[in-house]
DNA sequence: TTGACATATGCCTGTATAGGAATATATTCC
DNA sequence: GGAATATATTCCTATACAGGCATATGTCAA
């Protein structure tokens, strides 16, 4: 067997450099935040080859790819096709990397941890409870 | 050129779901939480080898992938040969996505917001504050 | 219709798998 | 030393890019 492609889903298609700087170009990085509906803001693949200086045939099929798995929508506008970040389709990863917290930041965990027990609690303040 | 090498980074190396499933055994995903220096519990080959039900030599090579991106790390053992789980490397995943965060709950940015405005200012309550 | 512009797609090549099977290496025990 | 155990590595094959280049498709304007 070989490598799965790309296109099966946000994992595989982020794995490659050149389509997470499209995303973030789509985002809206260092830039105005403008319009957009659900994700950032809408540029039509002119705006992206000249943003990210890569070759336009590039730019077209890695926007192919994010498509595919559903991080970029698309909308016609004459001859332009508009394209927006849809960033639901990051959950996913953000949700499995998630779970790996605990392993690379006790600190924050623990802070968590005890946020949420207050919050469960409703209680003021950082009584000494039982430490972890 | 070629897809980037699996063994490039976290990112790469995570694409493929076996690894990911391997990630979760080794971060001991319903098992009890045992020792474990920074990662999860240490865990030798043969143990994930029945744990995840494959063949060994794939055991082995998806090991090395994570071997060489420093998602895992080994110690050995007598014959045997512990890895655990390096957590830290997960953290440009984790940062990464982070950033979108904002693309895909709005509702969960705005309590963030919110919490972290108060904690700042560290006032108590929500005082109906210039809305975003 | 014709031409210009915007974008997608096809073709080609070198590279890199993932999985299966066989084998090599390392370590312990007798 | 030799067998047994634990793990890594090699070889093979089918698949799938990513990038470069050429070309097709779609849309607007004159």
């Amino acid at each position: 067997m070989a490598r799965s492609p790309t296109t099966t889903d946000a994992f595989t298609a982020i794995a490659e450099p050149r389509r997470r700087e499209l995303l973030g170009a789509l985002a809206g990085d260092r830039y105005a935040r403008s319009g957009g509906r659900t994700g950032g803001p809408e540029r039509d693949v002119s705006w992206l080859i000249e943003e990210l200086g890569w070759p336009q045939p590039q730019v077209s099929k890695h926007l192919g790819v994010l498509r595919k798995v559903g991080l970029v929508t698309v909308v016609r506008k004459g001859k332009r096709r508009m394209y927006s970040l849809n960033g639901e389709q990051l959950r996913p990863v953000y949700d499995w990397v998630k779970t790996y917290e605990r392993f690379w930041d006790h600190q924050l965990q623990r802070i968590k941890e005890r946020a949420e027990r207050m919050q469960r609690e409703s209680k003021p303040a950082h009584r000494p409870s039982t430490p972890t």
